[in-house]
DNA sequence: CACCGACATTGACATTCTTCGATGCCCCTG
DNA sequence: CAGGGGCATCGAAGAATGTCAATGTCGGTG
């Protein structure tokens, strides 16, 4: 919402460059939203190590203690990072007596991927953008 | 470096959960910041639709002008965060007379999509995650 | 040659994020 | 039932980010 579209200028018979083509726009503003919310959740280098770190276990799942060391940070932070990784879906946390263990959403990351793959720039049919 | 494993606990015998498997990590530091560098770039709701408002384009590229309009902001932030989308090798930019012509650099982000996808949980053939 | 328009850059401000220390909660052990 | 350890939450300090107003630069126009 709030998308007035000010058209005060670069309308009409002018030979300006403005000439936007509003066909198939292949990302609305809510999805631009929603996918930047979870691309802000991968874009940090301690919680990809964490993602690469419960993945790298041999049972699939890590609790905390396992997490702290490897990335030199306190245990509040890593928590706290841990936190938005399940926020975001990326992870799911089972706590099993004491210790709480984490585990990566299988296909999560695919989703994400192949949104940024497929979702934003789709390959249309009529453009031969690399005349090489 | 740096990375110095201080093994004060979670050594020995004792039932704690702390079992860390450094077997085959996915991603290394210098790794995780890089491609964190890239999707801290990507995860922002205007930039994604100026990478969305530059691919629909019919001719395949966008002046600036073509993006202050549905965006909803000021040139200047445009301009700032089409700089972080060419910095961060997703655009590229043409002068062409007074205007600056923006394409998508084609590959940049399905190489992003591969990353997401098999750069931090690749799939190991001893873990049946997903029986469905 | 003077003017204007398109775009980039600068500086400043508000918001958000990252990190840490301190604390609280819960479960297990003695 | 008292004690300890693992983990989450709270509050605050510092840094990074997004946005805008103002200005500078460059190319085309009258």
């Amino acid at each position: 919402m709030t998308l007035s579209l000010t058209s005060d200028q670069a309308d009409g018979e002018t030979s300006s460059c403005c000439t936007p083509q509003p066909g198939t726009p292949a990302l609305d503003a809510e999805a631009a939203v929603e996918l930047a919310a979870r691309l802000k959740a991968l874009a940090d280098p301690n919680r990809l190590t964490l993602l690469a770190l419960v993945a790298a276990d041999a049972r699939g799942e890590a609790c905390v203690c396992d997490l702290t060391g490897p990335l030199d940070l306190g245990q509040p932070t890593v928590s706290h990072h841990l936190k938005i990784l399940v926020d975001a879906g990326l992870l799911t946390r089972e706590k099993r007596g004491v210790w709480s263990y984490y585990a990566v959403v299988d296909g999560a990351l695919e989703s994400i991927a192949h949104a940024v793959g497929h979702g934003i720039v789709p390959p249309h049919p009529n453009s031969p953008l690399e005349p090489a």
